[in-house]
DNA sequence: TTACCTGCAAAGAGTTTGCAGGTAG
DNA sequence: CTACCTGCAAACTCTTTGCAGGTAA
């Protein structure tokens, strides 16, 4: 595995030992092509049928807190019951299908320039996002 | 309390009894000129405060969904915690106060018309929403 | 009277925490 | 050796549910 070597590195340098437990989740993170879009449940899932040593649930809350906190994993809230993670960081907006409740990326060039005319003393724009609602066409 | 007699055509005419627990908190809700966002908590603190008969969890939960169901009140997530509700139901969009964690409404004229340069096929387009967080200006 | 509503307490789900033992550097 | 990490179980928070008693029509 060579990109172990690249993980390893990652967490190196954000001063986080690279324990067997990161690592796995890494690999299962990051080492995708797109974008990948779950659950703390969701990650469990795969944990427990693609990786031999079962990895504690605190400690995937754990680890995916950390790399929510180093800026490798980004939180989305489109659902109360739990909360979603996203491993593409940047700014950027949703499709989420209401019925699936399968999130996909946009990119920057699928959505036009907003423009807020509106500011608020005292208060600048941090972020704008947009979640787009969709659902199957009868 | 002429207000009254309009929110209990309000829930008559959605085959929703009247009940003095109802009534307050349409009161509370209802009888204000702008928009109020609110999570069940904080509906909870402020009968308690205002409102002389206690009114219990169970009913304020039970009453927030039936008006949701009725299409008085918009959920809203922003924060996995708890959930948000809007008493504005039409399709609009937000500034979020990350300083503060309030929700502020933006009005259609805020935000220039956005458009969607993606569709998937057999998906349409159900609502587009814009959260726009905002924080304090050093 | 009948269908619906309320309030309580218990149950549920996702998440967080405390702590003892284990591991990286 | 020391600081950090893991795993377990218990605790916590918000929310939902079951059910007995109460209320509107």
């Amino acid at each position: 595995m060579n990109n172990n070597s690249i993980f390893i590195e990652k967490l190196r340098s954000s001063r986080l030992r690279p324990t067997k437990q990161r690592l796995e989740i890494c690999k299962l993170l990051f080492d995708r092509k797109k974008t990948f879009h779950f659950t703390i449940g969701d990650l469990s899932e795969l944990l427990k049928n693609k990786c031999s040593n079962k990895i504690s649930l605190a400690t995937i809350y754990n680890t995916v807190h950390s790399f929510k906190k180093k800026g490798y994993l980004k939180e989305i809230y489109i659902n109360k019951d739990k909360s979603y993670f996203d491993t593409n960081t940047s700014n950027h907006h949703h499709f989420l299908d209401i019925s699936t409740n399968e999130l996909i990326d946009l990119k920057k060039e699928d959505v036009n320039k907003i423009k807020i005319k509106k500011n608020l003393p005292g208060k600048k724009i941090k972020s704008i996002e947009v979640l787009v609602k969709i659902e199957n066409n009868n």
